[in-house]
DNA sequence: ACCATTTGCGGACAGGTGTCCGCGTCAAGC
DNA sequence: GCTTGACGCGGACACCTGTCCGCAAATGGT
């Protein structure tokens, strides 16, 4: 319904005052119907919103965000690690905040670069900043306090016991707990332990858990796991995995069970282990973490933890809306999930 | 009220203004220090260093872009399906604009939201807009017209055939050529098609290099080559090319090898053919596509085709920086990349 | 004590938008 | 023809920063 061939490149057009000279309507005019106000004829805001389309101006959102609209916009900060699930809970996240009006501002964190990052986001005027995985703690503590002190929102996933943050955490100890049980129950007494060290300060909820455990049998951890995580550097988890496996296999009496950080431990965990003749489970039992597709393209299938990615997105929404309403809370607010245990076919009756 | 505590808790500061009376210098002697203008006392300048650290003060982006300084953003829009090789693109995009002073705005595309995505962009100034993957193909071409219309630089990663746009992709003719050469001179005759129909036009440049191998050899597509694909619905990509594989066991004669989409079609239809009692590759041949981490978790190896991501990056960058430094080039600029066959284990001699 | 130089001050303007307000215009109803 | 609304105009101010410029104050040297 538009006009002739000589309109058919509209000029390029930058501002609202050009816009309206453009249409002849005046600059006030323009913006009250941008912005909805009333006491308007349905004709004039047609008008507008006609050429609106036909010259695809926009209007400057720095002006707008300036004049102290607010930026709707959320930073969230990436452990550097781009694993699966961390990338499937951003994915979710945006999603989710996407639908509630908001923009997101990713960034990937790199290595003592946390500062500059959270001084880009503070630049831009973001309503809270969410911080997705694992990080150096006393680094994401300073941030956090800084975030506080410019009573900026906070959120951090995964990482856990920072101080002052408000945290979503997957209860790894719980996760480990009922691993542990399965395994237990199934006759198993020697353990394997792929990318989980005993004495490690980041794996320490783990570790509590398989203690927890096994202390509930009248076991006793260091009498029966052993971890040979010191001996292989960490580099492609499969190979990783591979190469932990080969370590335990060199051992007179090698381990029944296989308790792995992750999937892609797991997998090249039970790779070697089959190299070397053992069938799974029946030779030997082999656990994951985190539920990855690639669990169920094994064979056999694998047995591992499912995160509960969308409970866990969930509730972080919940944690974060609750903020931008009623303002940063008085205490810090932890959230813990409940994982999900996923028994398939890499785990049976020990042999012995 | 805070001359005792003020030293512990430093206001929230929001302009410079303020933040000049809180040092107790001039706004524009603050303004001159974070610009690194000329003609100021050392002393100062540090004295405005460590307020700065100490209060953690950001000047409003917004009114520093307003102001008319280059935003240095660069829009880039994903595709819906958010697949490895896809992730990893972004990843390393990400990293290389960043190097070069780049902030990046990502969005995800959702089905018909591209205009508001566009238009995000653009109200936010960015410099460029980069598409990653696949997208509607019309749908595409009129955001390309638009960037053009606003005199914007554009870029298009994988998607490949539109009209105006500047585009880097694979050559997957070229792959497809390569792969169907390594089997035929295996003498492997007849094929199984995984994803991949024979006719539809958005594996037009697949079934293209099939062709191509297969008439250099003196044979003929539809004789030697079928396709299932219209039978099963690909939700799971896994699970799709197991029911794929299974189609074709029902077959009196099933192809000798098989010629998958990608990796995880692939990973499925050498389970179906284990489960099916078929060694791989005495009894048949599996060939991937995109050379994941998975592929070197199978056993056997799977051989595939790698999408050469760090070289992909490499050409959108130069293309990208190009157009930031020299304006829109008078003809879109096309560049292909080489795609490079990755042969393992899970290719083998014809039985037959 | 005097002068030259360095250094900081403060006013002014631009950049694009949102919003308020008083005023002019136009059409409809009597 | 007059009144009464409804509607659009255009001026003004605010938001915050970068930059220019004239001027005052502090500094340093002799």
């Amino acid at each position: 319904m538009s006009s002739s061939d000589s309109k058919k490149t509209p000029p390029r057009i930058t501002s609202t005052a050009e816009f309206a000279r453009y249409i002849g309507l005046a600059r006030t005019t323009v913006s009250r119907v941008l912005n909805r106000q009333p006491g308007l004829k349905q004709s004039t805001i047609d008008r507008v919103h006609h050429a609106l389309t036909e010259t695809g101006f926009t209007p400057n959102a720095y002006a707008t965000l300036l004049k102290g609209k607010s930026t709707s916009s959320i930073g969230i900060c990436l452990e550097n690690l781009l694993t699966p699930p961390i990338l499937l809970k951003l994915a979710t996240l945006q999603r989710q905040l996407r639908s509630q009006g908001y923009t997101s501002l990713i960034e990937v964190y790199a290595h003592g670069e946390s500062r500059n990052i959270l001084r880009h986001f503070l630049s831009m005027r973001v309503e809270a900043v969410i911080f997705i995985g694992h990080f150096d703690a006393g680094e994401l503590e300073t941030r956090i306090r800084e975030l506080i002190g410019h009573k900026t929102p906070n959120l951090v996933i995964d990482h856990h016991g920072i101080p002052l943050a408000n945290t979503v955490t997957l209860d790894r100890a719980q996760a480990m707990r009922e691993m542990m049980n399965h395994l237990l129950e199934l006759g198993h007494r020697s353990f394997g332990l792929l990318g989980i060290p005993l004495e490690h300060p980041s794996r320490f909820e783990r570790i509590h858990g398989i203690r927890a455990a096994l202390a509930a049998h009248g076991l006793d951890l260091p009498a029966c796991a052993r971890s040979f995580d010191a001996q292989c550097m960490r580099t492609h988890d499969f190979e990783f995995g591979h190469a932990l496996a080969r370590q335990f296999l060199e051992l007179k009496q090698p381990p029944t069970a296989y308790v792995a950080l992750n999937d892609e431990i797991a997998i090249g965990a039970m790779r070697a282990l089959q190299e070397a003749g053992l069938a799974i489970p029946a030779g030997a039992s082999v656990t994951g973490f985190n539920n990855q597709d690639i669990c169920t393209m094994m064979a056999p299938l694998l047995t591992t933890v499912d995160q509960q990615i969308e409970p866990t997105i969930k509730t972080a929404m919940q944690v974060l809306m609750s903020q931008l309403r009623d303002g940063m809370p008085a205490r810090p607010i932890l959230r813990t999930i409940k994982p999900e245990l996923v028994i398939r076919q890499s785990t049976g009756r020990a042999a012995r």
